[in-house]
DNA sequence: ATGAAAGCGCTAACAT
DNA sequence: ATGTTAGCGCTTTCAT
């Protein structure tokens, strides 16, 4: 078992005070004796007591800030959920978590959140970044001045993070094709619903998608896309418009959010029955319609995770200097149906 | 913001070592003083800093029992590892974990493993409990002189535990109904190889998948229901049996393990292409039998988390003396397909 | 029954 | 550059 720093200062023949300052790399001490005691700690299998270090750095509490879009997107109730837990395991490690929700996918809006929180001082980051490339030049700068970020559900190329935490949206999309395939038996008319064009995650959902039905169910054919960005109302207008113009859709996807409006529309034109429906995430909306048999199955990506494996993630790098052996966090695809919601 | 003992001590007039002795109701402090105390603390919405508690009593290493039954069955690596997880994360806390692995479900095996590590001395036991009366006997006698017990995977009742960390039986057999229904069009001659009828969990999942069947999916008919007994050897001859005898059978479950075996039949026989396998957990046979396209379905029960959980559960509890809001905590049941392994 | 003090392993401010 | 010391919040031993 590690051993303790007492006993390294032992065996070097130094004060605690200097194997401290060698072991964490901190300045003020000659290069050789910082070798031997490092050669030593190493020899031992030292491991750092976290516990004991929490509690000694108690003093400066360390603040880890979120920037999150989650107003009127009900998925993040979980995310938040998880955020709120891993706030909680960490507070008596002297760990504060100050969460700013935003609305939408604005860079300017975002990149406001960034600098009010830059301004208060955070030691880490943990976001769900809207695709713009000065929000990315803004994150790198921020991990340039050592500030540790955290990308979760939303991935961002370029960005230097420590870690994207959350699901592989492709792979999302091809279990959504390969769902279609099982419950229309390889034949259907498919009309898809998706959100911002603007979000890679929803392109590669339906690009999924569509790999597999093409490969391994030819029969099912996409007969339309319409974006409806994530909000209910034109998922509602965009539902009814497709589901009105194309009569031979029987299938019905949603690739985020709008199921409610969409499931509205569905049900006023009487298709609840007849029409088989597929959603992503289990929202209020989407646990109602399964229920109720409207819609077949969702697939979930471990929202809660993706908010306690973020801070965990964050508080790993700043207390225990250890980083993710990965830097890409996948959460797990979980298929939902009526029975085991 | 909680405060600390030192604040108490200083509004109560009193030392710290009594505001220690009075909150954790240790002897030796008056009543009234006591009670003082106590008020004090709830008023001032006082939470103990778990962080500095652990490293107080870091002298006295705490030790959690671990009884396993995953000897020879792979579906117990993920527990495992998510026991090792928490093992890890919980070693500064100056908690050592100790796990006992047996093969099978023979109680008197079982409640050796108990003895001994009732011997060693214990503070807090995890077990997967085999059904039977003594082993419960005995874990209610360990409860009541104050070891802490949690069951995870198997439930087993009458036990006055801490909680039953694992999935929900009954939902995950409906699950696999609902999957059926969904694959076959609802069109479908069962057959099921489940193990021990013993093991309660595997009858209550061939129920639920039975109701789901019947009430849903009347088209669906099971044919015939055989115990393999979670062994490979048996699992081959049993399907092989079964698909010789009954040509009309097109559809298998595995209601457990057995999946290598059963699958090696179900290939022998030539019929990998038209039968529809469903099975249980994510084992190398299943992510095997999924990948290539026999199986079309498995249902999860989040294996790493059933161990992980059930260790923090009884980390909380000995440390925090905080139990969990129900003593059913039940894992997830996911479906995974060929596309989201 | 209560208080005083040492100490868990580490950090950080202050000496030298 | 290195040593010394005073904590972090709590537990526990030893006095009283």
């Amino acid at each position: 078992m590690s051993g303790s720093i007492k006993e390294i200062a032992r065996i070097a023949k130094v004060s605690r005070g200097t194997v401290d300052r060698a072991l964490n790399d901190r300045p003020g001490v000659n290069y050789d004796v910082a070798q031997r005691i490092k050669k030593i700690a190493e020899d031992m299998g030292y491991r750092p007591n976290v516990v004991a270090k929490a509690l000694a750095s108690h003093r400066r509490t360390t603040v880890i800030g979120v920037i999150i879009n989650s107003e009127g997107n009900e998925f993040f109730n979980d995310v938040l959920a998880g955020i709120d837990a891993a706030r909680q395991e960490y507070f008596d490690f002297g760990i504060k978590v100050e969460v700013i929700k935003m609305k939408g996918y604005n860079p300017k809006e975002q990149l406001e959140k960034i600098a009010i929180l830059r301004n208060k001082g955070i030691d880490a980051l943990a976001i769900t970044p809207v695709s713009d490339p000065e929000v990315r030049d803004t994150l790198n700068e921020m991990i340039h001045s050592d500030i540790p970020v955290v990308c979760f559900n939303l991935d961002l190329a370029g960005v230097d993070y420590v870690a994207y935490v959350g699901c592989d949206y492709f792979k999302s999309g091809q279990t959504m094709g390969g769902m279609i395939g099982y419950v229309t038996g390889g034949q259907a008319q498919v009309g898809i619903i998706t959100c911002l064009s603007v979000l890679e995650g929803a392109q590669k959902r339906v690009e999924g998608c569509r790999q597999v039905l093409k490969e391994a169910y030819p029969g099912c054919e996409i007969v339309q896309v319409l974006e409806a960005g994530d909000d209910e109302a034109v998922s509602y207008q965009m539902a009814m418009k497709m589901l009105s113009e194309h009569k031979e859709i029987d299938t019905l996807c949603f690739i985020a959010g709008g199921v409610i409006g969409g499931l509205q529309a569905v049900c006023e034109l009487g298709l609840e029955n007849s029409l088989r429906v597929f959603t992503f995430d289990l929202t209020p909306g989407a646990v109602e319609g399964l229920k109720k048999g409207i819609i077949r199955s969702t697939i979930c990506q471990q929202p809660f995770e993706q908010g306690y494996q973020s801070i965990k993630t964050l508080f790993e790098v700043l207390l225990n200097d250890h980083y993710p052996e990965t830097d890409h966090i996948y959460t797990e695809l979980n298929v939902k149906i009526k029975y085991n919601i």
